[in-house]
RNA sequence: GCAGGAGUACCCAAGCGGUCAAAGGGGCCAGACUCAAGAUCUGGUGACUUAGUGUCUUCGCAGGUUCGAAUCCUGUCUCCUGCACCA
């Protein structure tokens, strides 16, 4: 099947409506969705798996008769289009590479792709661009999609669509406000994203949370305040290390005093600390002075000099566990070897026992760190001995308290006791130093102005539960990650200051946009409303929140209001369609979007609006590996197109792996699909162009034989077992028919006929294209597309499946023997039954097992050199090859 | 580490207590057709063995339950995915 005759198909679905239901049919309706796609680039054959999925599904309900509504639209808020502009802008060569590629895929003129590549400086052009093209590559895909409803979440009408959604979630009490961690940079006074940070791709930064540890030092409520990702250690601690070459300083904030680096005074400010700095210092003036242990006011905690403790990192402040941190240990050796007075009295305390775990000092030589200036080695000793003692180790305090328990309980325990002595706080460090695209530096500020999904709430958890519960999932195990990812949801960020978006309606500021996943959860019912509300030419300030209650949730409008009219019109719509039938993604959207989806909707609707049911499938890899676009490893949809067209696309995603597994594209494989695809559609043409339509009782076996398998493949698509039902209508098929040739020797055609309907309609959820054009040559009178086909039946017919079946056994005791006879070909084949039936069935295959086995057979023949009629039995007819 | 999933013949992949040496697709080998290539058709593709039979071994590894296990249980190894504010 040629791409342009796919194109002609395409045309003529789109100017036929073929895929825009009305709600005025009388049939059972079928709203369906697919995540609405985040246009940043030309869909891949990843999309394309997760796609074609849904359009089988889709055209498959269309098949049973249903009123399938199956709308799409585009997601264009969010930040990483920034990205692609922002590099476009700083003329990055590679980014310009790969967009002059993707814009070629659909521009032939060279100055129209640079131009268009100049436009994409601005974020949203890019958005829209890829949006139209995606659409493109959605229809040339063949999904059956009702275009009308499409919008972009950049669109007026649904921008104010998620004002009511985020007014009603306030309403509802699910939306907070509170502290958040953001990266941020102090010289831009503004926020950064991945995409802001130099190789913030490829390196990325994350936020870590730091403990505090306040050491009670020189006065009351005065402290020196050590940073660290292990307070689980503080029972080890032997002293407390100061750089004496920094400058540290006394500050106070909240009637206490704290110690720290003159340079984390800012960093502390920026995340809600108000210091007011009281003195500053060299770190020198510290040492050999005395702190006390926060849980043990009586233990005195020498301070000791260090040239490792950085000032950029935590508070300057660190406090020693020479048991368990590769750092300390080696500082103390080194002090020791210095023969310092106050050092040389301090020898390390485990607190930790770790099976397979041989002391700090094997680790250390492991990793070739004998001193501080192997700072990799330490850093590599550092990072593995904290995972393995946090997952493994368990607390071995002599004095008690904690023994035994668990390094990851023992943390919680520990911080639990430091709060209830108010003896620690946090303090939140990137993951690595960091700089903006411009090179200033990045930081963690804490917001406290930042607004929440609070999705904690145990009614509201138990209340989507109760919905997944009943929920028809398919593959079934995903319910169990699904309850899981509504357990573990708890608070989450729902606005911020980058990217495109909708502005948050509930603060006054113009610089809060809505998080786009957190606008990306109930849109489904907005499909219904939105071709309505563009038909009513309703103006923005029209589209406010008793306008949508009342076409959304059915809320009476005053009936002089001019609105009232389109909204009962619009909740009409809403009544017949919603819920959300199906809703097909990938599984990695699980712990978001899908939990997004179903909790939003159990808060916001009613019961009756709530969805019906979901389908996954896995991702798709190509030849082995994940597709990314720094791989270079991408297929967009339009080059499988043109090198393989969309059928043999379609037909390889489905037939490659049932939804649970991941597929692998294999390049060398996808046209190997193509022979069966043109097998298909030889015999099939075959048949039509046939004018022979005498039945013979042969034909009549093959026709339920076929019907058998049609049935079968029915139901796979029923169960969304599109690898099995792709199995059954292309090649299982085929091998009835090729059985029937075997054996019978004859022209198949008669018997297809009686089943071409159906075959070909069977055919048109994977290959609808190629089913479009064997309806039409068949003279279906309709378009395959709408038309309905019922579960075939079969009656399989004993007798001659017998038959079939004894033929063929012959027929492989033929080619054994023949083998046997080795090097001599044999002319003539002998066989001789004793039974009267089977002795008929021979000589009714005579011909055709003559022209398998290229000799001549004779049944029954007086010629019988070595007696095998004596030898024969019934069931199994002897043979004598000569 | 936790959670979910997976490991099946040369490759992909189905099977999920007996009809399983294990569907289907590739690949490969052989044969037919062809001047040839391609396409197509036919047969073969765990091992040994046999005028069409029979035996043995195999479904990550090791045990167990059972008359019987690729399928159930226990342990173990390896791989993939997710572990958040990012679409």
């Amino acid at each position: 099947m040629s791409t342009s005759l796919e194109q002609k198909w395409v045309e003529k679905w789109h100017s036929l409506h073929v895929f825009e239901p009305s709600s005025l049919s009388k049939e059972k309706k079928f709203f369906f969705t697919v995540p609405y796609a985040y246009p940043t680039g030309p869909l891949h054959v990843g999309h394309g798996r997760t796609y074609t999925n849904g359009d089988v599904t889709a055209r498959f309900h269309r098949l049973k008769g249903e009123n399938v509504f199956w709308p799409m639209g585009f997601h264009v808020t969010g930040t990483p289009v920034l990205a692609i502009s922002d590099a476009l802008k700083r003329n990055d060569e590679e980014m310009k590479k790969l967009y002059t590629e993707y814009v070629g895929i659909y521009e032939k003129d060279p100055k129209k792709i640079q131009s268009l590549i100049q436009s994409f400086v601005d974020p949203a052009n890019v958005a829209n661009y890829f949006a139209s093209h995606v659409q493109e590559d959605l229809q040339k895909l063949g999904c059956s999609i009702d275009w009308r409803p499409m919008f972009t979440t950049m669109d007026k009408e649904y921008q104010k669509f998620i004002h009511w959604q985020f007014r009603k979630l306030y309403a509802k009490g699910a939306l907070v406000k509170g502290k958040y961690p953001i990266l941020y940079s102090p010289a831009d006074k503004n926020a950064v994203g991945e995409d802001d940070i130099k190789d913030g791709d490829t390196d990325k930064v994350q936020i870590q949370e730091y403990t505090l540890v306040k050491f009670p030092f020189d006065k009351p409520n005065a402290f020196l305040v050590a940073s660290t990702l292990r307070p689980e250690t503080l029972f080890g601690c032997t002293n407390l290390w100061i750089n004496p070459q920094i400058e540290y300083a006394r500050t106070r904030w909240n009637n206490e005093e704290w110690i720290i680096a003159e340079k984390a005074i800012e960093k502390l400010q920026l995340q809600g600390k108000k210091f007011e700095i009281m003195e500053k210092f060299s770190g020198q003036s510290l040492i050999d002075k005395h702190a006390s242990n926060p849980l043990d006011e009586k233990t005195k905690i020498p301070i000791l000099p260090a040239s490792f403790v950085s000032a950029e990192k935590g508070t300057g402040v660190v406090y020693s566990v020479p048991a368990h941190a590769p750092w300390d240990f080696i500082a103390l050796y080194e002090l020791k070897q210095q023969k310092y007075p106050s050092a040389e009295k301090i020898s390390p305390i485990t607190i930790i026992d770790t099976p397979g775990f041989e002391g700090i000092e094997k680790l250390l030589a492991a990793h070739k760190a004998i001193s501080l200036k192997h700072r990799e080695g330490i850093q590599a000793a550092t990072e593995e001995i904290y995972k393995k003692e946090f997952y493994e180790g368990k607390m071995n305090l002599k004095n008690g308290f904690l023994v035994g328990m668990s390094v990851q309980h023992a943390k919680e325990k520990i911080l639990q006791n430091l709060i209830a002595k108010s003896r620690c706080d946090s303090l939140h460090e990137p993951t690595r130093k960091a700089f903006t695209r411009a090179g200033n530096p990045v930081v963690v500020a804490v917001m406290d102005d930042q607004w929440f999904l609070d999705y904690s709430s145990k009614e509201w958890k138990q209340k989507t539960h109760s919905l997944v519960e009943k929920m028809p999932i398919y593959p079934e195990y995903f319910k169990k990650s699904i309850h899981e990812a509504i357990d573990w949801l708890e608070k989450r960020p729902c606005i911020r200051k980058r990217g495109l978006g909708t502005k948050f309606p509930l603060v006054e500021s113009d610089e809060w946009m809505i998080e786009p996943l957190s606008d990306s959860t109930i849109y489904m019912v907005f499909y219904i409303a939105v071709t309505h509300i563009r038909n009513a030419s309703l103006s923005v300030e029209q589209l406010d929140e008793a306008f949508y209650d009342a076409a959304l949730l059915g809320k009476k409008l005053p009936t002089n209001d001019t609105r009232a009219a389109i909204a009962n019109k619009i909740f009409e719509e809403v009544n017949y369609w919603y819920p959300n039938d199906l809703r097909h993604t990938a599984p990695a959207h699980i712990s978001n979007h899908i939990s997004f989806f179903l909790f939003t909707h159990t808060l916001l609707f009613p019961e009756k609006f709530w969805p019906r049911g979901l389908t996954f499938n896995e991702m798709l890899v190509r030849n082995g590996v994940k597709m990314s676009k720094s791989k270079g490893n991408v297929i967009p949809l339009q080059h499988a197109f043109r090198d393989y067209s969309a059928d043999l696309t379609r037909l390889f995603i489905v037939s490659s792996a049932s939804f649970e597994r991941v597929a692998d594209w294999k390049d060398n494989q996808v046209p190997q699909v193509k022979s069966k695809l043109n097998d298909v559609e030889r015999t099939l043409t075959r048949a039509i162009e046939s004018t022979e339509n005498k039945l013979t009782p042969a034909h009549e076996w093959l026709v339920e034989n076929l019907r058998a398998r049609l049935s079968e493949a029915y139901d796979a698509y029923d169960k969304f077992e599109y690898m099995y039902a792709a199995q059954k209508a292309f090649f299982e098929t085929l091998n009835e028919v090729k059985r029937f040739r075997k054996v019978f020797g004859a022209d198949e055609s008669p018997a297809v006929k009686q089943v071409l309907k159906e075959w070909i309609l069977l055919l048109s959820p994977i290959t609808p294209f190629l089913a479009e054009e064997l309806g039409e040559r068949a003279k279906l009178g309709k378009l395959v597309s709408q038309m309905t086909v019922a579960k075939p039946q079969s009656k399989p017919n004993k007798a001659i499946e017998e038959q079939v079946v004894f033929i063929e056994g012959v027929l492989q005791d033929l080619e054994h023997v023949r083998k046997l006879v080795r090097g001599k070909q044999p002319k003539l084949g002998f066989i001789y039954s004793k039974d009267s039936r089977e002795t008929a069935w021979l000589r009714d295959a005579q011909q055709a097992l003559s022209k398998h086995t290229q000799f001549e057979i004779r049944v029954n023949d007086a010629h019988d050199p070595l007696g095998k009629m004596a030898k024969s039995v019934k069931g199994r007819p002897a043979i004598y090859l000569e």
